[in-house]
DNA sequence: GTGTGTGTTAACAAAATCCTTACACCGTCC
DNA sequence: GGACGGTGTAAGGATTTTGTTAACACACAC
């Protein structure tokens, strides 16, 4: 899904291999960022906030293994060593320090973009859960991977356009929104005449999750304005 | 913390390799269990829930990269791929296929032990997301490591394609699957176009699944949206 | 080869949703 | 009070989406 502009950030000295990982990723659907010493890396990385670090371990400024703690400090960004030390105690203290993977160069491009990918796929797991998605309000539940809707202990079944005019009134809970705006954001920019829909509409939802439609309490209208979500 | 007994499955049916193995782990923290084929492999990983697996790709009885397919199926468990074959192309092969990290025989123990604590960090990292190799609501049991579902106390045969299906819809139990996702999932990337796929297939699934197939009380659908297991 | 089980495809039926229209209501301003 | 702009309500046909069925293709086992 996102992974259509994952950026990689190449903490690398050796200007051949940066060439050479540009030349790979790009059009991949990789973005590459590229620093050349320790210090430049450690900054890169708090600004762009990759979603994968490569680091070489034989940096001209700074000893590898520092950099590589120095980012632990504050970050789980997944981060492959690539380095030219094939040794199994290199290997050993890499990981051990917090690395993820350790490819010994020279290394297969390929083979890095596999494992890259399974850094990514890591990442993306993790953040999954993150993310509610269920908005709250009185008796009303909104829950929006499930696509329910519950009012009291009863569900309230919706179909695709009441759904989603209640998710963009949702999106902006509190404040006003006017028709025009949910025209856009529901029926698409092409449709800017039709007011008449949104009150149609509108009126549908209230009955759905209204305990009196005729006297709204969380999906208000302000004459002349629009409406709001309570 | 956890790790101080931190089950590992190692899925090989070289002697040596075991012993070799067992050498090591034991009295490190580590309990290793050993499977010699596929299929004692597939049903010790669903019946022990091991923290890590180690699966060799040569085994006797079924392809390697079918025991790593079959075990994504249900479970996350991080697998690391011991093999003899070390081209490019096969470590490519086994890391897109889910594993999680691919070593070449012959391999320091010592690195293996660095990489299992990586796939451990990682692990626990993620935490929460408690896996079962079983999924139940009501009178619906799906086995994922036996592939078997049972229907109240019948048995219901499924085919591959329908039990896919319904492996999908299980691990987003609750959420609401669009038919794209469906079909991306269990056709494959290619097949993006064929949405009829899934309407035929959802149909034979409730046949088998529901007592009353027209009013499925576990796989809804969500018109205009996609489906849910509930 | 025959037969069984599975996957694929197409055609049609059914259901759900969407759009449209018509009209009632409720304030405000003249 | 009546006209007017904005809003609420109701219902039915058009359209889209989903369900159902059946025919065919293909592979595998016997």
């Amino acid at each position: 899904m996102t992974q259509l502009s994952a950026m990689i950030l190449a903490i690398e000295d050796e200007t051949p291999i940066l060439r050479f990982l540009r030349a790979y990723f790009e059009g991949r659907g990789f973005s590459l960022l590229e620093a050349t010493t320790g210090a430049q890396g450690l900054s890169m990385a708090a600004s762009h906030n990759p979603a994968v670090i490569l680091l070489d371990l034989g940096l001209p400024d700074m000893d590898g293994l520092t950099v590589l703690a120095r980012l632990r400090e504050w970050t789980q960004t997944p981060i492959i060593i690539l380095s030219a030390r094939g040794q199994e105690t290199d290997k050993i203290a890499g990981l051990n320090a917090g690395a993820d993977d350790y490819l010994v160069k020279p290394f297969s491009v390929g083979e890095l973009e596999a494992r890259i990918r399974v850094a990514l796929r890591h990442a993306a797991r993790q953040g999954a859960g993150e993310e509610e998605a269920v908005f709250t309000s009185g008796d009303l539940r909104v829950d929006f991977a499930a696509h329910k809707v519950m009012v009291g202990d009863r569900e309230a079944h919706l179909t695709p356009i009441e759904f989603k005019l209640l998710a963009v009134m949702a999106r902006h809970a509190g404040k006003v929104i006017t028709q025009a705006q949910l025209l856009r954001e529901v029926w698409g920019r092409s449709a800017t005449e039709q007011g008449h829909y949104v009150r149609v509409y509108v009126h549908q939802l209230r009955h759905k999750i209204e305990r009196e439609p005729a006297r709204p309490v969380h999906v208000k209208t302000e004459t002349g304005v629009g409406y709001r979500l309570e």
